[in-house]
RNA sequence: GGCGGCGUAGCUCAGUGGUAGAGCAGGCGGCUCAUAAUCGCCGGGUCACAGGUUCGAAUCCUGUCGCCGCCA
């Protein structure tokens, strides 16, 4: 192989305050993981990181829904978002959280060196200040009437009905949303701000040089924000409880706004993973060798924090690698409609792996990947790949090829007779798919790359039409030997091809072909115990995967097992069915 | 109001200068190893509309209409 890279994928953290929906995973983690499988299957030296975002209003408003304090709430979505990880298979060498203490000091050593630095400035803002409750509201934590559509609940930062961003001392007839009541005034709060305008000079030189591989709609939003000049600055500390205090002496009743603090986990992750494995050096592979990249796995709602805000940080922070490339997706939506939490318009993916197995999900999730644009799932769209594509065309392959090898060959990879030009072109294709599909993971096409691996599937498929080996068989034995070795051979590299998408029943069909070993790798939680703190964690290795991503080569002799069909067809009725169910929860029957 | 995206076969979409593509759905045929799976063939589009650049435009430019985001 080539160079040895060091391969940073990073993923959005996840606001730990629900489940998460198919949109999520089609946004971020499954592209991540693809790539990330994908990448060690090259021989590649890959980090995936992320966490759960256990700060932020999303946490504390559902706390105080439920009279619970916020730990509460993590501690109950934390442990679900990692077996979602799990049961679907998103390996993450770590998954950990932000309210740690390793995040902690991580986050509070770049507050510090932004302030020493000069990044950070303190400026005065005006308030609303709860004489009942005796403390600032933070932008939801106040409602009142917008002032522009006259709508009576509108939260502090926005207004649902109009939508307009709003200034919360800009609200009339406030209210308080913690004890309801209206005794408010305005008083002045003083906060520290990240100076981003220092930050956009540097910035734009960053975006100007070296991004031709990024996408366009990412690259061109960042650099009409940047050439437009008018970056300002964004307050990072808050007057509320629940947060990781400021670390200016003075000011440690103050919290540093979340939005800060939980890019910085894409560092603060790497810094505990080298602490877990016993190398507390180990991050700087990641992010200080020049050559190494790394990848940002978002949603389009997040570019700018990740092409403007966390690179500034970075520059600000000094010596740490910047962004190689930030693959932000667009959305997925459901049936038509826009998945939303509230009007309970979601496909939740723990709810759905009770009824369906893991790898059709990754299969059409990665088949429709909004990667251009958005796009739309349909449940008769999921039947149809599960059932067309994955159960007919790859399943049935494999599923043909080894019980015919089984039961005319004695459960054995035949010996070949001498290649016809059929069998050749099929074997040599399956040869080069490994370049064409690795260049489209390279480039983050994940929708092309596994577009190509269907292709060759289609290809054994076709050729095993014209060679007729049920036919071979009655007459030249010998040359049924050697289409079944030569199917047998794609077969075997498709298990490959395979494997970042697939990685279940790839899994599966490794072991009917007659292998040991795991190729999915393992993983497994952890209870990391701090000085004060406990927290899990999900961890991953896949050091002893016995697979790489090229053509492999099946010894003839070597004995199969027993195959079984690799994927189950659904019935049609299943896509009314689930549209219905869907109706049902969203109508609140 | 500003910025951006999209508008290609019945459906879902690919295709960024050189004689319109795939899958599905529909029709016909072959095969029977395989989860009635597979393979071949056929029909079907003024590439939203109008101008422009070009020897040549779905592809570049301008405008119009429609849909959708983001921002103000």
């Amino acid at each position: 192989m080539t160079k040895r890279l060091n391969i940073l994928v990073t993923t959005a953290w996840p606001y730990c305050n629900g489940d998460l929906h198919i949109g999520h995973i089609a946004g971020a983690y499954l592209g991540a993981d693809i790539f990330a499988r994908y990448q060690r299957l090259r021989g590649h030296n890959v980090l995936m990181v992320s966490g759960s975002d256990t700060h932020g209003t999303p946490i504390t408003v559902r706390a105080e829904e439920e009279g619970v304090t916020p730990r509460e709430i993590v501690d109950r979505y934390h442990p679900r978002i990692i077996r979602l990880w799990q049961e679907l298979g998103i390996t993450f060498d770590l998954y950990t959280e932000t309210d740690t203490e390793n995040h902690w000091r991580v986050s509070q050593d770049f507050f510090l060196t932004h302030w020493k630095k000069g990044y950070i400035y303190k400026d005065v803002m005006r308030q609303w200040y709860c004489l009942t409750d005796e403390q600032f509201l933070a932008d939801r934590y106040v409602e009142g009437t917008c002032p522009y559509c006259g709508f009576p609940e509108a939260r502090g930062d926005q207004c649902d009905n109009c939508g307009r961003i709003l200034d919360a001392i800009e609200l009339k007839n406030p209210r308080c949303r913690i004890c309801g009541g209206t005794n408010l005034e305005i008083r002045e709060t003083e906060h520290f701000f990240l100076d981003l305008a220092k930050l956009n000079e540097p910035l734009l030189e960053w975006i100007r040089e070296d991004k031709e591989h990024w996408r366009p709609k990412v690259l061109n939003y960042t650099r009409a924000q940047l050439e437009s000049g008018e970056l300002r600055g964004r307050p990072i500390s808050r007057d509320i409880t629940w947060g990781i205090t400021v670390p200016v002496p003075g000011y440690e009743h103050k919290r540093i706004y979340v939005w800060y603090e939980a890019v910085i986990g894409y560092f603060s992750a790497t810094v505990e993973w080298s602490n877990i494995v016993g190398e507390p050096d180990a991050w700087k592979t990641w992010w200080k060798d020049p050559a190494a990249r790394t990848y940002y796995f978002i949603g389009k709602d997040n570019i700018p924090f990740h092409t403007i805000i966390w690179p500034g940080m970075l520059i600000g922070y000094g010596d740490l690698n910047l962004p190689y490339d930030v693959p932000a997706n667009e959305y997925l939506n459901v049936e038509g409609r826009q998945l939303s939490k509230s009007r309970r318009w979601v496909i939740e993916v723990l709810d759905v792996l009770e009824r369906y197995d893991p790898d059709p999900w990754r299969y059409t999730l990665a088949a429709i990947m909004p990667e251009a644009g958005d796009v739309n799932f349909t449940w008769e769209e999921f039947v149809r790949r599960n059932n067309d594509e994955l159960v007919a065309t790859w399943g049935n392959l494999a599923n043909r090829v080894l019980n015919f090898a089984y039961r005319n060959f004695d459960g054995r990879v035949p010996q070949p007779g001498p290649f016809d030009d059929l069998d050749t072109a099929l074997l040599r294709a399956s040869e080069e798919a490994f370049d064409t599909v690795g260049r489209h993971i390279d480039a983050v096409q994940i929708r092309a790359a596994l577009r190509e691996v269907r292709r060759l599937a289609e290809e054994a498929n076709k050729y095993l039409n014209v060679k007729e080996p049920w036919k071979q068989i009655k007459g030249n034995r010998e040359a049924a030997a050697t289409t079944i070795y030569v199917a047998l051979q794609v077969v075997d590299r498709l298990k490959v091809l395979f494997t970042p998408f697939l990685p279940f029943s790839s899994q599966k069909l490794h072991e009917y072909l007659g292998y040991e070993g795991n190729i999915m790798g393992r993983q497994w939680t952890e209870e990391i115990e701090e000085e004060q703190k406990k927290h899990l964690v999900l961890r991953y290795d896949g050091s002893d995967i016995p697979v790489r991503w090229e053509p492999s080569t099946l010894p003839p002799g070597q004995q199969l097992r027993k195959p079984k069909p690799l994927f189950r067809k659904l019935d049609p009725s299943v896509a009314e069915e689930e549209v219905e169910r869907m109706l049902r929860m969203a109508s609140g029957r």
